[in-house]
DNA sequence: CGTGCGACTGAGACTTTGTCTCAGGGGTTC
DNA sequence: GAACCCCTGAGACAAAGTCTCAGTCGCACG
């Protein structure tokens, strides 16, 4: 991610604690900066790892703590996965992802006909859809290639 | 699920296990019909839970492993919840999913235009797909209703 | 700048979720 | 029925996430 796109998020980080009374602290800074460093979808831990690195004093628990309120607020978003751990996104905007179910790996995948899709009528189960996501799980390139050579 | 249908998935079971040199044991069989008896999108322990009540010597660790051989061979699926436990699905037909951000609970949605959705050429990511689902994020009815009133 | 409130933090205990080990049991085939 | 091999139960273990609580720090206010 370019600094200026990086500088912009933070921006608006910084304004979203303002709007909602939440004091800004250096530890959820320091979480969201690792976010927009790592631009594929960690783990909390692997999170932390990151952040421990440039501060080891930082606890595990903040992290979680920190991570989740980012996504509360929308400044990140938590991706889905049929695996255990949760996996966050600093991508905000509308966007689709690849599952490899061999390796767990979760890839951006931008296609305009998926982004023009029309969000379906669901009052009739009393939903209310802020959201849509597509998922196309399948096989990544490098397990395939993993596989061939085996 | 109506009695036929049932009756059908688990020959369903016992074909895909002769075929597969698996051997059908009541355990897993007790583990199927669990899953088609619950037809929300349990986890393994509300699972274990269902079987124990039956059957109470079935292990957890049991409950686990048939699960995952269940997908595996896909007489189950895995649903992708941004939640830390995995859901299984006793459908195995594509169809689409509401999952609320408040409770957790995953609904099924079938929708015309949704099925009928292509699979985008991911070809040049170096990436098969095997499967395209549809994630509808956002918040249930049961919840709204909960929120208005508080 | 100093003060005070309230939310945040660190450390680690705890809980939940999932996996592994290994001795013993049971399905399948012949 | 016998042999083979996978499956199972019980519990230890591991991984992922939450909670507690005393102490700290951001920030609004004066
Ligand atoms: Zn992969
Ligand atoms: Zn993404
Ligand atoms: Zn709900
Ligand atoms: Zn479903």
């Amino acid at each position: 991610m370019d600094r200026q796109t990086k500088q912009r998020r933070i921006e608006t980080y910084r304004r979203r604690c303002r709007e909602g009374g939440l004091p800004l602290t250096e530890q959820r800074m320091a979480v969201l900066e690792a976010m927009l460093d790592l631009d594929d979808h960690p783990t909390a831990d692997r999170v932390h790892d990151v952040v421990a690195r440039r501060d080891s004093r930082v606890s595990r628990a903040t992290v979680y703590r920190a991570l989740e309120s980012l996504a509360r607020i929308g400044v990140i978003t938590k991706a889905c996965h049929p695996g255990k751990a949760v996996r966050y996104d600093s991508r905000t905007e509308t966007h689709h992802h690849l599952v490899c179910l061999r390796c767990d790996a979760i890839i951006d995948v931008t296609d305009d006909r998926l982004d023009a899709l029309p969000v379906p009528d669901t009052s009739s189960y009393g939903f209310v859809v802020s959201d849509l996501r597509v998922q196309l799980r399948g096989v990544c390139r490098r397990c395939r290639e993993l596989e061939e050579t085996s």
